[in-house]
DNA sequence: GCCGTTTTCGGCCCGACTGTTTTCAGTCG
């Protein structure tokens, strides 16, 4: 079982145990254990190894079930569990309105098992006459279902973009607005959104609300109260806003903002200095008291880290993955910003795939202020994608190379480059010979058939890929499609570490399907010395505005410029480009 | 179930909102 796999079951336990009505701190020990699991960097087989170190978080017997989940690839304990327990029970948890006790008060007076038993015994009236229930519950957990069915609870970001932006702006342009933002995982540029958070600050908190509900998009109001309400969004995405004073502003900023792990630890360091955080402020003494003389007073996020004897931390970097110990030592990552991306090097035209031709891309991305764009149409056994056959690409160079002319004659910088998406073929051999790839600028190698190889054999095929010379990089490294696909089985570190032996770069894919390769991954890969590249993978003009996305990817994986290929000017790329040829050739 | 430089027992983040109550439990973030 692989890292994700065990969070899953130790994650799963958690909410069975909580279903069970045991003690909740039990069920809380495994939430904690899944997610230490999830922020640790080294492999697993490392940290469990017989007589490793202790891991704070993960107890004794917590260590015995993953080292029996690592060996045997199940949990007796789980299993156990599991079959204990109708498996409906855990559906219903989706159910917004439901948690562990009311559901058990249904499973055990009701004999409910399943959302649909669940849904007629609300219709028959049956459950609005529970100790604890009433009418009210029964018609929002009929809602509530019905709403299931109809949307998803989760999000890409750039739809979550496209909903909270035009939002934000109207608040902000609000008379009564002091200061706004959005908070949550949209603040910390997660790749996939559960909701989008909005944060004011206001003298007239009454004023904001009213506006907010009122604004265009939104489907029903669920919650409504003097200084928070939650809306449903066209789409199905729910979006909350709180609206606090100004002098709470940062305070509540930082604690909306999250993540939930990250705020845990911000707690604990107040507590250890004999303060206390909330969403209202850093107090004086754990007393119970919002008495503003008490207030250790903040103006911004960066003077509450600053209290906490912590260098400012991103919101993108605020997952607990380590990033106390540098903002403590004050070795924080100058993080990339997108404007320094100077290009992409991996994007389509017409005549694989996308969209546009040469020209009409050449134009976009030039008026965009870049300083190149890569042409990396589809390899041939991508057919489905109309890739191009040696023939075809050879005629595409000189194609190329007339835009580049014309360019150079008009005195402008700007070039496009050519090059490959080409196929690592089962068995790791790629779709065309290194005499062709030696005549390109650029060569992203990238799987497209053959998902459902062993993680060995995957694994094998990548790094093969990865050794041949004329590869610079390695495109959508998991071929994961966010919301609609798994990962295909691969061994990251391994192909990370060959990336690294070989000197190819890792290509963070800026489509938000994909985010690929994952940024938790992107500290190992940077303590190995693997640089990344920022790529688009334009299939239109307007996908040039992924690299924002991307960035965002990037800097929760702590990159900063220089671990980036695509910051370079064209001069020294055009450098960079040439170096593993000539090491390896 | 996990943790501890005041602790090996007694804590474990905490506040808003809702609905059901009539002072609070459950849920959510």
């Amino acid at each position: 079982m692989n890292r994700d796999q065990i969070a899953e079951v130790l994650t799963e336990i958690a909410v069975l145990l909580e279903l069970k009505g045991e003690n909740p701190f039990k069920a809380r020990a495994y939430t904690n254990a899944a997610r230490t699991l999830q922020s640790l960097n080294r492999p697993l087989d490392e940290l469990f190894a017989p007589g490793a170190e202790h891991i704070k978080g993960i107890g004794e017997s917590i260590h015995d079930r993953i080292v029996e989940m690592l060996a045997k690839g199940k949990c007796a304990y789980y299993e156990e569990l599991k079959a204990s327990m109708p498996p409906g029970l855990l559906e219903m948890l989706n159910i917004p309105g439901l948690g562990p006790k009311k559901i058990k008060a249904l499973y055990e007076k009701l004999g409910v098992e399943t959302v649909d038993q669940l849904e007629k015994a609300c219709l028959a009236g049956k459950v609005a006459v529970l100790d604890g229930f009433g009418e009210k519950t029964q018609s929002k957990i009929v809602e509530g279902i019905k709403f299931r069915q109809q949307y998803a609870s989760r999000h890409l970001l750039s739809d979550a973009l496209a909903v909270a932006e035009p939002i934000l702006e109207n608040l902000r342009s609000h008379p009564d607005v002091i200061r706004c933002s959005t908070a949550g995982s949209l603040r910390r540029s997660k790749e996939v959104i559960g909701d989008i958070d909005f944060l004011v600050s206001s003298k007239n908190p009454a004023e904001i609300i009213a506006f907010f509900v009122n604004q265009p998009g939104i489907m029903n109001v669920t919650a409504k109260g003097e200084t928070k309400a939650s809306v449903f969004m066209g789409g199905g995405i729910q979006a909350d806003l709180r609206v606090v004073s100004d002098a709470e502003f940062p305070f509540a900023l930082a604690y909306f903002t999250g993540s939930k792990e990250h705020n845990i630890v911000m707690r604990q360091r107040a507590i250890q200095r004999g303060l206390r955080l909330n969403e209202y402020g850093l107090f004086k003494s754990d007393v119970e008291t919002r008495d503003p003389k008490l207030l250790v007073s903040c103006k911004t996020e960066e003077e509450i880290f600053q209290k906490l004897d912590l260098a400012y931390v991103p919101p993108e970097m605020r997952e607990d993955h380590g990033e106390f110990v540098a903002a403590e030592k004050n070795k924080m990552p100058r993080l990339i910003e997108w404007t320094e991306l100077k290009g992409s090097l991996h994007n389509h035209s017409n005549w694989s795939d996308g969209r546009e031709t040469l020209e009409e891309i050449a134009q976009h991305m030039q008026e965009l202020g870049l300083a190149y764009w890569a042409i990396t149409d589809h390899s041939k056994s991508s057919f489905q994608a109309n890739g191009l056959d040696p023939a075809r690409l050879r005629k595409q160079l000189p194609e190329i190379k007339k835009i580049n002319d014309k360019l150079a004659k008009d005195g402008d910088e700007f070039r496009l480059l050519t090059g490959s998406e080409v196929d690592i073929l089962n068995g790791g051999k790629l779709d065309f010979d290194n005499d062709l790839l030696a005549e390109l600028d650029v060569v992203v190698a990238s799987v497209h058939q053959g998902f459902t190889q062993s993680e060995e054999e995957m694994t094998k095929r990548i790094i093969k890929a990865v050794e041949n010379p004329y590869v610079h990089i390695l495109g959508h490294m998991t071929g994961r499609l966010l919301l609609e696909r798994e990962p295909y089985k691969l061994n990251q570190h391994a192909v990370i570490d060959a990336c690294a032996a070989t000197g190819t770069w890792i290509e963070l894919n800026s489509n938000p399907y994909r985010f690929d390769m994952d940024w938790r991954l992107w500290q190992y890969a940077k303590e190995k010395g693997v640089k990344c590249v920022i790529n688009c993978d334009a299939h239109k003009n307007e996908h040039a505005g992924f690299l924002r996305l991307g960035a965002g990817m990037a800097r929760k994986g702590w990159l900063e410029k220089s671990d980036i290929i695509n910051t370079l000017p064209l001069k020294a790329l055009l450098v960079e480009l040439k170096k593993k040829r000539q090491k390896l050739a």
